[in-house]
DNA sequence: CCGTGACGTGCAAGCGCTTGCGCCCGACGA
DNA sequence: TCGTCGGGCGCAAGCGCTTGCACGTCACGG
């Protein structure tokens, strides 16, 4: 394989000539130029980015530690982020630590081996030890999704007033009885869904009724569970919001297996959205994450960390969209 | 950040003897062993992978070149690879040529200078410089998805057994008018998957209508238009075979859109599943392609082609999943 | 005619590892 | 006592680039 000193020895100039041509980091005699460019082609000569990046402490690299398990979305998440990348130069070192704390340290420590310039990270539910290694070794990050802490780089959605369009939405169809089916106790999404959800019941002077939020856990069965015990109350709910994609699908396993129509015995509304949802019967009302955007965010953000290591952190909420169709009531199809 | 030299010096040793403790390729005393280790941890040192590979010329990396656009499994292709990869201590760079020729040999080139091991690449519709970049530098390569050519390692789907399959169980069902929409021209898919239609037609007897055969060109708006345009024959279909899964979309839209029940006025099955596939109705009887099988099955091609440059070429089919739901009439639920 | 810039290049010292050679030393057999 | 042998290590030469420093050369003004 060519390198840089067979193409020099070709072109009848030095190694730093032909780095400078490459590179375009210093002025070089046109005719200079020419030379150096057609030994390159005649050689076949490809420039090796390990060298490069050996000499010069930066790899534009960039790594996405995401576990796929917990994310419907990260094929979304991932191609942007990938394209993102791409424009800027920089190449995506993706690994999945599959939502498990040690291998996640693991996984961190093998991108820092390869010295990426910096990562874009969804933390574990217990991110610490890698947070922790991140940081004694200084490498540029931006959190993804969970966040955690206003002294990081972060990116996620604006989940409360979201949350509250949903819930508010319901209301205003004049549902009076709406019940929230949260995800994992601890994870600041869920936290900041509940409290949207609350807001718009306050706000409408409804009851904030306990007996109505119960817990899926984000995941399908358990939500599943929830909503047959959600059925079972005295007085049940008239509408119910689905915390999460997952627990939508449990929640409608769920009233499918009780005989009730959607939207005409019980309404619904979730948060996340489904690629194929049009096709769903009943069309699902959700609010959608930009997840394309979440993650451009992420990698622009993270190229801004990489640029100036002390600048002050960011945290950036992205504002998802109300989509409206037919499980709220709105159009009586389903 | 601590190098190999500062672990040395604190150990009293050479880089030579640090480098083989951390690698175990030569012995070592215990007692230096423990000295060097403990001076490891005083110092935080962390391997630097880049003046490794620069040394050895491996990286331990390999490169997945795959157009998000064009597949809808792409997360779960991704996934697999990734874990398939991480297991034998490889990472994934991830790079994303949004199918277009000319930027998938940009995107080839920037991953062979970064000098990774070798890469699968799921081909564009053109990618002869591609293919001949990597030759020239004698890449280790693997194909993905569409197979081009036995000379060369690849993985795919076995199309048409697998499409014979689908529309042999319409036929079983009694139909005799089976309409296919095919995918994009000049994709081997396309034509494998139309034999396979063809043979289970005349496996059973059945004509072989040219009418029935129609262009979806792998997209959901083309294959719409292409159901409308059966619809409105004078003798119409039973039973329609969509050939992806984008144009399942198009068709299921174009069969509500005609206030046609599905099993009921038209049977339907499609190649390749959807990931909530239980909650559509009608629930869709498809044929779903395992895609982590395959992902792991081209990663472990690429292991074995970086272990043994001069092993023939393999070809790998694998074998996709009959899934009977409603769709197809089986139980009359829809 | 000489000093002075500007311009165009080359030299060579790294970047942080790996690894072939070869040295030293203690044990053992003759 | 000496030669030999094997176990443990160190030396130092790269791997293929980047880049600070310095050296011509040439044009120009004094």
């Amino acid at each position: 394989m060519a390198t840089m000193a067979d193409v020099a020895r070709m072109a009848g100039v030095s190694t730093a000539t032909v780095s400078h041509v490459l590179n375009g980091t210093r002025p070089v005699r046109a005719r200079t130029r020419e030379l150096v460019l057609s030994a390159v082609a005649a050689t076949h000569y490809t420039p090796n980015t390990v060298a490069r990046s050996l000499a010069t402490a930066r790899t534009t690299t960039m790594g996405l530690v995401l576990s796929a398990i917990s994310n419907p979305y990260f094929g979304e998440l991932l191609s942007a982020a990938e394209t993102a990348a791409a424009a800027a130069g920089y190449t995506l070192l993706l690994v999945d630590p599959h939502e498990d704390p040690d291998y996640e340290l693991t996984v961190v420590t093998r991108l820092h081996n390869h010295r990426v310039d910096g990562m874009v990270l969804a933390p574990s539910a217990h991110p610490d030890a890698a947070l922790a290694y991140l940081d004694r070794h200084e490498v540029p990050t931006v959190l993804l999704d969970r966040l955690i802490d206003p002294e990081r780089d972060q990116v996620g959605t604006e989940n409360r007033e979201a949350t509250a369009a949903l819930t508010g939405h319901l209301a205003d169809h004049g549902h009076t009885r709406i019940a929230l089916i949260t995800g994992l106790d601890g994870l600041a999404t869920t936290v900041e869904r509940r409290d949207g959800h609350r807001d718009a019941l306050v706000a409408r002077g409804l009851r904030v009724d306990p007996e109505l939020e119960v817990s899926g856990s984000s995941a399908t069965a358990t939500a599943e569970a929830a909503v047959r015990q959600l059925l079972a109350l005295d007085d049940p709910p008239t509408a119910i919001v689905a915390g999460n994609n997952s627990m939508a699908i449990g929640m409608l396993k769920a009233l499918r297996e009780a005989g009730l129509a959607v939207p005409g015995d019980v309404a619904v509304a979730a948060f996340d959205d489904f690629p194929w949802a049009d096709l769903f019967s009943p069309r699902l009302t959700v609010v959608a994450q930009p997840f394309g955007e979440i993650a451009t965010t992420a990698v622009h953000l993270l190229l801004a960390r990489i640029a100036d290591p002390d600048a002050p952190p960011t945290t950036r909420r992205i504002v998802p969209e109300l989509r409206i169709r037919d499980s709220c009531g709105c159009s009586p199809g389903g």
